[in-house]
DNA sequence: ATCTTTGATATTGGCGCCAATTTCTCGCAT
DNA sequence: ATGCGAGAAATTGGCGCCAATATCAAAGAT
């Protein structure tokens, strides 16, 4: 098997200065850019996503592209048709409406877990998060809300000590933050959030469990339409 | 090898019949292979997943394997180690017990739209999957067990009238049906596992939403070692 | 004798090319 | 004019080849 005889010495392909593992997570970083893209919006539900686009559009390699995309239909995302190609998936009333289910059963369970290991300073930082959000609301973009939003959920998930649990409802969410992507279009709404983050705090300040199980409730149902 | 030669005939397009379609899924008839492999212990936690042995073994194609063993990362049944390969995920004892409980949560909230659905003919199968799961515990292998008690879990939860819920339990059995292989090594606790089966579907018919309630929960901590 | 270095082997991973398939376009017959 | 169908263009998908990297083995140095 060992009959490698270098033949011609040219030298070929010359071989980027990129690390190896900048390589091997280079189809991941593609794949997480993508998620944000169709969470954001930026890529509307039932759009075709062409790989040629995308490998020219992001500077990727055909192989890194299609890894991408089947990483996106594993996490529900986007939907392979063979022969055909991936679009982005285009979340159903009902499905939405079941993943909320979902997450206010998780989440209001983790509330438990959450009020008896919250330390002071978590607390502070859970603030923080939620005065950052709410510094975005008058010159922040959608991005930007999307952004802190999801960083006070999970820090306040986080807490409750089942990173499992954390971790399935971070993928819940993203999931159906699609089919809400216009979900704070209106002001109304983004204003509402941040007053119920803010009780959130406050509740869990106060380490008042029924309170902020109640709050947590409501603020996932809320974002219903 | 010629696969589609259309010999004088006026018959083009339309042949998405089969070949196509079987093509677009070997690599997940592969994924799923190997998933029941490993959750099966034919693969031990640990043993590394050459990609020519896989390969050879199942007469794939390098790429089918590549994809088949990606979507394992996905479903965190293997681990992916740049330029080291591919081996069968190590269950941390922290991690299933992190996913028992949010099981527990799960199921247990499940437990009020099963009472409130299931009907006369849904509780009769739930029966019959129960006494096939007993009919079991003297000559069936620990396979059969398996996909018994699956089936009748499935049943159980396909009741509860949310899909995702179901189908979130289902992916989190499988992540750590591996790390539980050997539950059912002792005979003690499969006649447990049949006589709280049997309690639950005792419960169910009473309309005894409680006693479902807490049989579930102590049914899935049961299996915790 | 043991540790280090260096070469050999095995395995993984990236990439380009072309076949398979679908979609588009335009000519043709009715 | 319109429906039909064949060729053309575009897109996806499969596969082999070779480079990059890790692992193993043996020779050499201290």
């Amino acid at each position: 098997m060992s009959e490698s005889e270098l033949s011609g010495g040219a030298v070929r392909g010359k071989n980027r200065g990129k690390s190896a593992k900048a390589r091997a997570e280079r189809h991941e970083a593609l794949a997480n850019l993508l998620a944000a893209e169709i969470q954001s919006g930026a890529l509307s539900p039932g759009q075709w996503l062409k790989q040629i686009d995308i490998e020219e559009r992001h500077g990727a390699k055909r192989m890194d592209v299609r890894r991408a995309l089947d990483r996106l239909v594993q996490k529900r995302l986007v939907v392979h048709l063979p022969n055909r190609g991936y679009h982005v998936f285009k979340p159903d009333g009902r499905l939405a409406q079941e993943i909320r289910a979902v997450r206010v059963i998780l989440e209001t369970s983790a509330v438990d877990g959450i009020v008896a290991r919250a330390r002071e300073e978590d607390i502070a930082q859970a603030m923080r998060l939620a005065r950052h959000f709410e510094a975005l609301l008058l010159n922040g973009t959608a991005i930007d809300l999307h952004d802190a939003n999801i960083a006070f959920h999970e820090h306040l998930l986080g807490l409750c000590g089942n990173l499992e649990l954390a971790a399935l409802v971070k993928e819940l969410r993203g999931r159906i933050s699609s089919a809400v992507a216009g979900q704070w279009q209106k002001r109304s709404r983004i204003e509402q959030s941040n007053r119920e983050h803010l009780a959130m705090v406050e509740a869990l300040a106060a380490r008042d469990t029924e309170a902020l199980r109640r709050l947590v409730g409501e603020h996932i149902q809320q974002s219903a339409e």
